[in-house]
DNA sequence: ACTATGTCCTGCGAGC
DNA sequence: TGCTCGCAGGACATAG
């Protein structure tokens, strides 16, 4: 579900919300898929953690919490134990296809297909609901997920993504180890600005096409940004508010409806599984 | 190393 | 009304 501009928007409303927050308890529900670290690491690292800060990197969501890791009384005299200190972690959140991270009060009805829950000091909640199950839930330790920030890459280091892939352009703006945070929505409506067909081989996009594409993506992720992102079918930030960025789609889900350039209707052919949106006449 | 394909899940709307 | 089918914002494993 979420692309960049999604997760930019939950994650900035979170921050709002939570920052200074101290989760107390955590309550995990029984399907394993949604976890990628073990259940018992999560809910260690959470419960007792104060939320330092929350940001988007890519598509994750990511809590830094600060901890102070105890030592049992026990272990106190031993010479290795370093007794109680500091410890940094992160909690990352991947929200794949239909995740929502939301904030709410405890009185607030208990969604279907909720994975997490953590109390926080404040009396509010924090929850995970994901009906497909395709996000992930993990704890790391310095959290660096490679690809480049779209909205930070300079043209410099952008051109040289492509260079010698013969995949089309389309997969190499979904492939998350180039640029981290595009998702199908997005790179559609990049091409488009762009005037580049989805199904080009990537290598085959000249300096100057790149060039254009470059400052198309961003100028689409920041405008859906400041929109809120796109609703399709379900997204809705941490406030449970949709998005309107997707009354500003040119080519994404539009398929038989005409170009609003050309008047060509637009087309949609599968590419790499995924559903690629283009005009015939206005990308070549 | 790169690329194409299948798989993980549930829910919804279209069409019959 | 109820069924089946195709499709959905994502990412990985696997095979070539």
């Amino acid at each position: 579900m979420p692309e960049l501009p999604e997760v930019e928007t939950i994650a900035r409303g979170l921050a709002k919300r939570v920052i200074g927050d101290v989760i107390e308890s955590v309550w995990l529900g029984s399907k394993p898929e949604p976890l990628k670290s073990p259940a018992k690491e999560i809910a260690k690292v959470l419960e007792g953690s104060r939320i330092a800060d929350v940001q988007r990197v890519g598509k994750h969501i990511v809590f830094d919490l600060d901890r102070v890791v105890r030592t049992p009384p026990s272990a106190k005299k031993k010479s290795s134990a370093k007794g109680d200190h500091p410890e940094k972690a992160q909690w990352v959140v991947h929200l794949g296809m239909t995740g929502r991270m939301l904030v709410n009060d405890p009185t607030d009805e208990l969604a279907k297909h909720t994975h997490l829950v953590a109390t926080l000091k404040s009396g509010r909640e924090l929850r995970f609901v994901d009906p497909r199950r395709l996000g992930r839930l993990s704890v790391a330790y310095g959290f660096e997920p490679g690809g480049k920030e779209p909205l930070d890459v300079s043209l410099q280091d952008f051109i040289p993504l492509f260079r010698g892939r013969k995949t089309p352009i389309k997969s190499a703006l979904l492939n998350q180890k180039l640029l981290r945070g595009v998702g199908n929505i997005y790179a559609d409506e990049s091409l488009f600005r762009t005037g580049v067909r989805p199904t080009r081989k990537a290598a085959s996009l000249k300096k100057d096409d790149l060039a254009r594409l470059h400052p198309a993506i961003q100028e689409v992720l920041r405008e859906a940004i400041k929109l809120g992102g796109s609703t399709v079918s379900d997204y809705v930030d941490s406030d449970g508010e949709e998005g309107f960025f997707q009354l500003q789609h040119r080519v994404y889900g539009r398929e038989g409806e005409l170009c609003l350039v050309c008047r060509t209707p637009i087309k949609r052919v599968v590419i790499a599984g995924r559903s690629s949106h283009y005009c015939p006449k206005c990308q070549k």
